[in-house]
DNA sequence: TCTGGGGTCCTAGGACCC
DNA sequence: TCTGGGGTCCTAGGACCC
């Protein structure tokens, strides 16, 4: 069996969890650049807000008092899931970290009973020791514990469990669940799929399986099969990510290249950090621009391009060239681009490298990888305090948008005092 | 005025091989 | 007139997730 915990609204519970006065009221937590609504409390679902609405869409809401916002801190989220996760792995034999606010639990072998009293105890802990309300779906899948997840978050009567143990149970609970709240449905299939009559996902599980793949392929049969009660999505186990992007929508639009450069080598510089924490470097980069595509009124135009390196590289110098190279290709006058962004893929353990014999910058890369050791050593709050000339200087948030921002309660030591 | 960021997997088609 | 059969690898784009 498998159990799956979910954190309620989580961006909203961790500012919550640090800004008591907001519990009970309606709260919404915006994207980055303070763009649109990415999290909402219980009430400001019940208020009609949905999730990706414009920000300004709801500004006079917020104006006159009847809702709260918040800029998001990932830094605060991430410290939140963190410690919610090392709760979990006191109760699993084995632990799936889905995404920053749910987590598999994979519970073989367990008696029912012993899994509803072990979901009750998670719930308590997790509440008492983080903060986090959190519910619980038990299922024979993956798929039917989320479907099991929705109907404890959705009916206090359940308490925040809720299993789906029984065929009976299965099929009572797929009849209630519309097809497009199915993980593995998304936005593309549902409309597909309700336009020949499946509205359910009990519909869904009705129609034979070679229909199932016309339609939808593989990932619909998978999908369909786990429905039925057979686990067929396995745990990708990774050692690492396969590419790591970083991109940024501006504040306000750019057009001039220097200011364009200044952006995209921080870009750069951050994904050579994020590869040198986890050990590893890139065989490949790309970088995109990205005019504003709300602005029909001007002229549109999302190029990207890649390049190779020679050898995989992590370090900062090499990796920042590659992009402002890229970058100088791609640049076109005139535009006026809201978003850039570096992606680096080929990603391999930075251990097992192959050199090249022949390989005519050895002496310069190994240079690069040194000062890129060195700048790893200053900037150990993550801050960029020692960067290269070409980057943009000041901290990396200034130009995004940020008006509603809370407390950094898990990494400032005085703004934590001040709610105290 | 103002519209996020970061991932995964699959598939079709092209280029290439014998 | 008629023009094989069987592979691999890579890439871009689509669909999905949070």
């Amino acid at each position: 069996m498998f159990l799956l915990v979910d954190c309620n609204n989580f961006f909203v519970s961790c500012e919550r969890a640090f800004q008591p006065q907001l519990e009970g009221r309606p709260v919404v937590v915006l994207s980055n650049n303070d763009g649109c609504v990415v999290a909402r409390s219980n009430e400001s679902k019940a208020m009609g807000i949905k999730m990706g609405t414009p920000f300004f869409k709801v500004r006079a809401l917020v104006d006159s008092g009847a809702l709260e916002v918040r800029s998001s801190n990932y830094t605060l989220y991430g410290d939140l899931s963190s410690r919610v996760m090392s709760i979990l792995r006191d109760f699993a034999p084995k632990l799936e970290v889905y995404s920053i606010d749910e987590a598999f639990l994979v519970m073989d072998g367990i008696p029912l009973e012993r899994l509803k009293a072990i979901a009750g105890e998670i719930i308590r802990r997790v509440r008492r020791w983080v903060g986090i309300p959190v519910s619980v779906g038990i299922a024979p899948t993956r798929t039917l514990a989320k479907v099991a997840n929705h109907f404890a978050k959705r009916y206090s009567g359940y308490r925040g469990v809720c299993v789906i143990d029984t065929d009976e149970k299965r099929e009572k609970a797929l009849a209630l669940t519309p097809i497009d709240d199915v993980w593995g449905i998304g936005w593309r299939n549902a409309p597909k799929l309700e336009r020949v009559g499946v509205h359910t996902a009990a519909d869904f599980t009705a129609r034979p399986q070679e229909w199932v793949r016309t339609l939808m392929g593989v990932i619909g049969v998978r999908t369909w099969m786990e429905l039925r009660g057979t686990p067929v999505i396995g745990e990708e186990e990774r050692e690492r990510r396969q590419t790591i992007c970083t991109s940024r929508s501006f504040a306000d639009m750019i057009t001039e290249p220097e200011e364009l450069s200044l952006r995209v080598s921080d870009f750069a510089a951050i994904c050579a950090r994020k590869l040198r924490d986890e050990g590893s470097v890139a065989g490949t980069i790309g970088v995109f621009l990205m005019s504003n595509r709300f602005r029909d009124d001007l002229e549109q135009y999302f190029p990207q391009d890649l390049e190779h390196f020679d050898i995989p590289t992590s370090n900062t110098p090499e990796i920042v060239a590659a992009s402002l190279k890229i970058m100088k290709r791609i640049y076109r006058e005139g535009i006026r681009y809201k978003k850039a962004g570096v992606i680096v893929m080929d990603i391999q353990d930075a251990r097992f490298v192959q050199p090249d014999l022949f390989d005519a910058k050895k002496e310069e890369r190994l240079r690069n990888d040194r000062i890129s050791r060195i700048m790893d050593q200053v900037n150990v709050t993550g801050r960029q305090y020692l960067r290269l000339a070409v980057q943009r200087p000041g901290h990396y948030a200034d130009g995004i948008r940020m008006e509603h921002r809370s407390g950094r309660f898990s990494t400032d030591w005085s703004e934590l005092m001040e709610i105290h």
